[in-house]
DNA sequence: CTTGCAAAGATATAATATAACATCCAGAGC
DNA sequence: GCTCTGGATGTTATATTATATCTTTGCAAG
C-alpha cells in the first residue's frame, strides 16, 4: 500500500530544511563539499515540488545581486548535485527536481502532472524499484546490458483531476 | 521469447523502404498527407537505427540544395510524424528515431547503447507493453491518471559488450 | 609563505526549439 | 477555366537550453 502524499497544505519549509540537512550529511559522509553555492542551488531546486529549469534557478540566484550569475555557475552546481544523487533531471521538461530519497542510488520514476507540473518520485517507494523488473528482464532477454534508466509518466495528479471534474 | 535482432549485416534499404511504404499506407488510411517533404524527413530519420537530431536531418536535407532549409521546416515535419506515431522522440538525446511498429499507438520503450548509440524499441515486442503494467499499477495506486510515458534505458548493446571484452 | 588544486567567476558560443508572418499550392465549388 | 480557401511550406528572427575556455579566488598542505 502506497501512502498518498498531498502537496497542497503541507509545510514545505520542512521539506526544504530536511532535504538540506540530509544533503549535508551525505556529502560529509562521502568527503564531498556541499559549498554555499551548491547548497543554495539545491535549496532553489527544492523551492517547489515542480521541476525547475536551470535558467529559473539562475534567475532566482541572481535576484537582488549586483552582478547576475552566469549559466555555468548553475550547471556546474546541478552537475554536482546530480552526481551525488541529490537532484534528478527530468528529461522531458529539461528541468531538475530534488530527490526525495538521496541516500541510496536509484533509477527515478516520475509522475508529472501535465496541468500543474507537480512531480512525484516513485522509485523509492514500496514496489518502486521492483516495478522496473519486468522491463529490465525484457532488456536482459535481448542481450542488452542496462546501466541507467529514465522513466517519466505524464498525466493528471489527483488534485488536477478534481479541478477538471469541477469545470 | 524475444527475437534477437542484429543490426550489423542487414539490408537496411529494406528497412527504410518498408517503413516508407507502411507510413504511406497509414497516412492514406487516416486521410493525412504524407507530403514529399515529410516523406523525405522520415527517410532521413530512418537513415540508421540510431536516433538522429533535428539539425542532423536539417543538414542532410540541405545538402546539395541551393538554399538550405530552415529549422521550422524540419521541426514541423517531425511534429507531424510524431503525431502520426511514425517517429518517436528520444528525450535523453534530443533526437528522433523511426517507430518500428507505427500501426498502433503505444508507449515507446527504448534501449539506447551508450557506445554506438544504436537504439532498439521494445514496446511493440512480446511483453513490451505488458512490462509497463507494474509501473502503471503503482501510479494508479497513488491516484495519478497516466496519459503518456517515456521509458529510456541506457547501457551496452550486445555488439558493444563483445567489443569491450576484446579490448 | 608559497604552492597546488578545486571551486567559482567571466566571456563567448554552441545546440536545440519556437514565434510570427509571407507565400505557395492542391482541391472544392462556381 | 477561375476563384476561393485552408493546409503546407518558406523566411526571418528570436527564445531556450547547454557547454567550451580561460581567469580568478580561496583554502589548506607542506
Ligand atoms: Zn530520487
Ligand atoms: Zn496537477
Ligand atoms: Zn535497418
Ligand atoms: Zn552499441
Amino acid at each position: 500500500m502506497t501512502t498518498r502524499i498531498e502537496y497542497t497544505n503541507h509545510d514545505h519549509d520542512t521539506c526544504i530544511h530536511a532535504a538540506l540537512e540530509r544533503a549535508a550529511e551525505i556529502c560529509y559522509a562521502r568527503g564531498q563539499r556541499l559549498t554555499a553555492l551548491r547548497k543554495q542551488v539545491l535549496e532553489l531546486v527544492w523551492h517547489s515540488h515542480k521541476p525547475v529549469g536551470a535558467y529559473d534557478v539562475l534567475a532566482m540566484l541572481s535576484k537582488g545581486q549586483d552582478r547576475p550569475a552566469a549559466p555555468p555557475t548553475v550547471y556546474r552546481a546541478l552537475d554536482f548535485l546530480q552526481e551525488q544523487g541529490l537532484v534528478h533531471r527530468i528529461a522531458s521538461l529539461n528541468a531538475f527536481i530534488g530527490c526525495s530519497c538521496p541516500d541510496t542510488p536509484h533509477v527515478g520514476i516520475f509522475l508529472i502532472c501535465e496541468k500543474c507540473r507537480t512531480t512525484r518520485e516513485l522509485a523509492h517507494e514500496v514496489g518502486g524499484e521492483a516495478s522496473l523488473l519486468p522491463i529490465q528482464d525484457l532488456a536482459d532477454s535481448t542481450g542488452f546490458q542496462t546501466r541507467g534508466a529514465l522513466v517519466e509518466l505524464t498525466g493528471l495528479c489527483p488534485a488536477c483531476q478534481l479541478e477538471k471534474a469541477d469545470a
